[in-house]
DNA sequence: CGAGGCCCAATTAATTGGGCCTCGGTGCGTTAAT
């Protein structure tokens, strides 16, 4: 029967696709697909990751409906479905023009299509959801399922209702593709698209031929001057990512004097700019883009040579996503970091958020006073508020339990109403604080996670090693292509005291990295991972102030925990065996 | 949290510095004004 299920998909992928050969994680993923499992995989990009749902789309008798993120990268992919005869597609979006977002839904209906791509926000409107219903989809595929974990729960909140749409249109299976998801992120995205059990494939994150380095300073001057000066020494092409809109437009303009062809991106610029900046640096035309974190997603281009970081990101997170983007053609490529320990500031801030116990109030006593379900349409009238901004509130009112979304009785529709209704009604302001503490919660994850980048930049220890085992992957002590592996990294405190020209590029001597390999490798029963203590990656762990968590890594004689209500902390394991701060528990629940 | 712009006072009267304010990243969709 597997046997049977594998040479359908080969044979499939051959005929529609001239594919000859699947990848043994593209197949496994797949037959999971044809048997109805929930599935997610993290495949680096380039792995084929759209294969996974292109090739079942074809055998299902029914239409593939793929969430993403960016309408620009619905286009890219009905364009890669145009060269096949057998698969049919339709995107429903508001960029197009109503005409042809009719003329698909014509089409759909008819059952003539095989793959629909929207975006989470169109998943959110009752009548897209109804409609989609009726054809009886046979597969819900979130693309770039990361964006569940990082955006749904403030930017774009409708990536937290998809479990709900899912359950609308009938519970297809749900297939998550992404290339960048620690596990925490994993175990998020499964909560939150209502996953049962899933088939969960997970490649290695390691990327080796991407060189890892940070430089440090105190003084801003001498870093811009740093990052122009890279910039222009690196070999082509490559790119730059700043914090702010300003500092892009700023850095371009600086290069472009410097006489490269540069271009600046962000969500400030134009569309018709950005994307012309896009296509010519897919082309080769550009030697380097200036950009901010809007720069990347969909960006597959194979010989990027460097990606270098004028200002210090968030999070490992999207560090790791951003730096992914070179040496795609596996030829070595250089992530470079200018860090300054101030520019954390404008990521603490961005992580703070704002809480807006106004409108959770407004909808919670708009809840209370109704005494029954509410559409969401209405509600959003009552309550003056935007369908983003209602779908944030209503995620936080029903981590509460207070409020209860998507469904009547047993029936899966597009209301909202109040759960707790006893005799004069849920006491609002207990619900407003509770929901403001579950924000709290999710803020005090981010602050970790900025806490985990600057743990990256300043580390002593090999950085590859830093950088896996916040992804949870094992990795020997030193790596031989990172800064500190190769003897050349400054101490991070040090301030601005290396000479600020462009370095040659003589490679460190052999004795400076024996020296420092040996010295990273410091041996100790208690770092060596799996041996002396009871707290290997993966074990679920309890902190008498912090409560439960799971050990992420236990790297040079540090824990990483992910505590589930406080977020990313490190320990000194030889402390914690001391003072028995940490209660080792049963295994990981699912 | 921190950078940059602005105003105003002080004083080696044309710069300097302090205080105060504002702004800062990702995209969908809808809508109003040309």
């Amino acid at each position: 029967m597997f046997a049977l299920t594998s040479r359908r998909l080969r044979g499939t992928a051959r005929r529609v696709f001239g594919w000859e050969r699947l990848r043994p994680a593209q197949l496994v993923a797949m037959k999971g697909v044809m048997k109805g499992r929930d599935v997610l995989a993290v495949m680096p990009t380039g792995a084929g990751k759209s294969a996974i749902y292109q090739v079942p789309a074809a055998l299902l008798d029914g239409p593939v409906v793929v969430v993403s993120p960016l309408i620009a990268l619905q286009r890219d992919q009905m364009q890669s479905l145009l060269g096949t005869d057998t698969l049919r597609a339709a995107a429903v979006n508001s960029a197009q023009r109503r005409s042809d977002t009719d003329a698909a839904w014509d089409r759909i209906s008819a059952s003539s299509v095989d793959v629909v791509f929207l975006a989470p926000e169109q998943l959110a409107k009752d009548d897209v959801v109804e409609r989609l219903a009726l054809v009886r989809p046979r597969l819900l595929v979130v693309d770039e399922a990361h964006c569940v974990s990082s955006w749904g729960h403030d930017f774009r909140p409708d990536y937290l209702r998809l479990g709900y749409a899912r359950e609308r249109l009938g519970r297809p299976p749900v297939l998550a593709l992404t290339a960048n998801a620690a596990a925490p992120v994993r175990r998020d995205i499964a909560e939150r698209l209502g996953m049962r059990d899933p088939l969960e494939i997970v490649a290695g994150f390691d990327r080796p031929n991407i060189h890892l380095e940070v430089k440090a300073f105190q003084d801003e001057a001498a870093k811009d001057r740093f990052v122009l000066e890279r910039a222009a020494a690196e070999e082509k092409p490559g790119i730059v990512y700043a914090a702010t809109r300003r500092a892009a437009d700023a850095l371009a303009d600086e290069l472009s004097g410097l006489g490269l062809s540069v271009a600046s991106y962000h969500a400030g610029c134009a569309a018709a700019r950005r994307s012309d900046v896009q296509d010519r640096f897919l082309a080769g035309e550009l030697d380097v883009v200036v950009a901010t974190s809007a720069f990347g997603m969909g960006i597959d281009k194979a010989n990027v040579r460097f990606v270098l970081h004028a200002s210090v990101p968030g999070s490992l997170d999207a560090y790791y996503q951003e730096i992914g983007r070179a040496g795609r053609d596996g030829a070595p490529s250089r992530a470079i970091l200018a860090y300054r320990a101030k520019d954390l500031g404008l990521q603490r801030f961005f992580a703070a958020g704002s809480p807006d116990a106004d409108a959770l109030r407004r909808v919670a006593e708009r809840l209370r006073d109704a005494g029954g379900a509410v559409g969401a349409t209405k509600l959003r009238a009552a309550c003056d508020l935007s369908a983003t901004r209602l779908s944030a509130v209503l995620n936080l009112l029903e981590e509460t339990g207070a409020v209860r979304t998507g469904r009547t009785g047993s029936r899966w529709t597009g209301s909202v109403e109040a759960t707790g209704g006893g005799p004069g009604g849920a006491d609002v302001d207990a619900v407003v604080e509770e929901a403001l503490a579950v924000d709290a919660t999710h803020r005090s994850l981010e602050k970790s996670r900025v806490e985990m980048m600057r743990g990256y930049a300043e580390t002593l220890d090999c950085r590859r090693r830093y950088l896996l085992g916040y992804f949870g992957e094992a990795a020997p002590a030193t790596c031989g292509t990172c800064d500190v592996c190769t003897g050349r990294a400054a101490d991070p405190r040090a301030a601005d005291t290396a000479p600020p020209a462009a370095r040659p590029r003589e490679t460190a001597g052999p004795h400076r990295r024996g020296l420092r390999s040996r010295a990273a490798a410091r041996p100790g029963p208690k770092s060596r991972p799996g041996g002396g203590h009871p707290y290997p990656p993966g074990a679920r762990v309890r902190h008498e102030r912090w409560g439960e968590g799971e050990v992420m890594s236990d790297a040079e004689g540090r824990l990483t925990v992910l505590f589930d209500s406080v977020g990313y902390r490190t320990l000194s394991l030889a402390v914690v065996t001391d003072k028995q701060l940490l209660a080792a528990l049963p295994a990981a629940r699912r």
